[in-house]
DNA sequence: ATGGCTGCTTCTAGCAGA
């Protein structure tokens, strides 16, 4: 595992890494690789550890051995060559070789329950927010339309529920928020590249436990045709644009938010009612296709593959009663986590709630990391090639 | 098919939402 850095006298990139192994199901320092990587190398690696770095040092190592180390939460798995293991057990002549992107792991101790939630309003449903963060004690919340300004943002309230924040308001319409109550979160930031209009606040993405979360409120789009349509298909251009430089970075991420797409006809109550709607048009499902066939998991349809699953009810003629929904609300899972995905529900109880959003609550869990676990991929023998 | 509902702003009537 890669554990650290330590920063270069001339410019920018890192000098060396500094090295973990796990052993006994402990992290545990074994010694820095300055060599092995050219510069384009050290700048890639900079851009993927940079949005883990962490004031918590991951392992116990000689003070000598990290001055001016620059940890990181320990996610990212380099193929090492050496030839022997010191007695102080670390290694002797290591030469970076590359960096094992099917092996990036995100800091998963304990199980991690990720959710996002269209809240319609952070301020007039506080209550119903507070009530269900509460009640169903999530460790990560992507939250979208807070339909508030910045500064008018109840932060407060919600970090007395044990929950750090940061967000990304606007007057009267949109606006994102990140919730975490189990890890520091590192904006890694607040836009889509090339938003085509980046006065609308619909993007935000943070490092949280070496996972990457990006919360996202996709444009609605209606009516259409027309130029909100129009801005729609531009929105989800740069979204796809973006989660492939994602997906190349190797790294866990999870795109969670209100896409404002029925992905396909089980996802809406009454698909030919449906066709000629901004949320549901067939230009607009083949932008959501596009997306997944990256390499993303659509995680509730992946688990429950048949069930009928929504997580919107509209306000009109008793809808949720008549559970005439629709399923707008996704997570996308990156391949290194798909294999982690343990459960995936919708809160729909929380539809029926006083004053509550005309969307629901919808979770992943994640699983933990098997305890105890050898890693093969740090030790290579270069005696042998 | 239509008109039904809700939050926000500060021309409490008009908009955006889905």
């Amino acid at each position: 595992m890669i554990v650290g850095w330590t920063s270069s006298d001339k410019g920018r990139g890192s000098r060396s890494l500094l090295l973990g192994v796990h052993e006994d199901g402990k992290l545990r320092y074994a010694g820095k690789v300055g060599t092995g990587f050219n510069a384009d190398e050290i700048l890639r690696l900079g851009e993927l550890m940079q949005p883990l770095a962490s004031e918590e040092v991951p392992v116990k190592a000689p003070r000598a051995a990290v001055k001016g180390a620059h940890w990181i939460k320990p996610t990212l798995v380099a193929e090492i060559a050496y030839t022997e293991m010191t007695n102080d057990g670390t290694l002797r002549h290591p030469s970076y070789l590359g960096l094992r992107a099917d092996q990036v792991l995100p800091d998963l101790r304990s199980p991690m329950k990720i959710a996002t939630y269209n809240v319609n309003g952070v301020n007039g449903r506080l209550p119903v927010l507070l009530r269900w963060l509460e009640k169903e004690q999530p460790d990560v919340v992507c939250l979208q339309e807070l339909k508030a300004p910045q500064e008018k943002f109840p932060a407060t309230a919600i970090r007395d529920l044990g929950y750090d924040a940061i967000w990304h308001g606007q007057k009267s319409w949109n606006g994102v928020a990140i919730l975490s109550r189990v890890g520091e979160i590192h904006e890694t930031r607040r836009r889509l590249p090339d938003d085509p209009d980046p006065t609308q606040s619909r993007y935000i993405e943070a490092a949280v436990n070496g996972i990457i979360i990006g919360g996202l409120y996709l444009p609605n789009g209606n009516p259409r045709p027309g130029p909100k349509f129009d801005y729609k298909l531009a929105w989800f251009e740069k979204l796809i644009a973006h989660a492939a430089t994602l997906l190349e970075s190797g790294l866990p991420v999870v795109l969670a938010g209100d896409f404002n797409v029925m992905p396909t006809e089980a996802d809406v109550y009454k698909p030919e009612r449906w066709t000629k709607d901004a949320l549901f048009a067939p230009e607009v499902r083949a932008l959501y296709a596009r997306l997944i066939d990256q390499g993303w998991t659509d995680s509730l349809r992946s688990l429950h593959p048949d069930e009928t699953i929504y997580t919107f009810w509209d306000y009109f003629r008793d809808a949720y009663g008549r559970n005439a929904g629709l399923r707008i609300d996704h997570l996308l899972l990156s391949p290194s986590l798909a294999g982690r995905l343990e459960d995936a529900q919708v809160d729909r109880q929380v539809r029926g709630w006083e004053k509550t959003s005309d969307h629901a609550p919808t979770w992943i869990r994640l699983a933990a990391e098997m305890p105890v676990k050898k890693r093969r991929s740090s030790r290579r023998d270069k005696a042998h090639e």
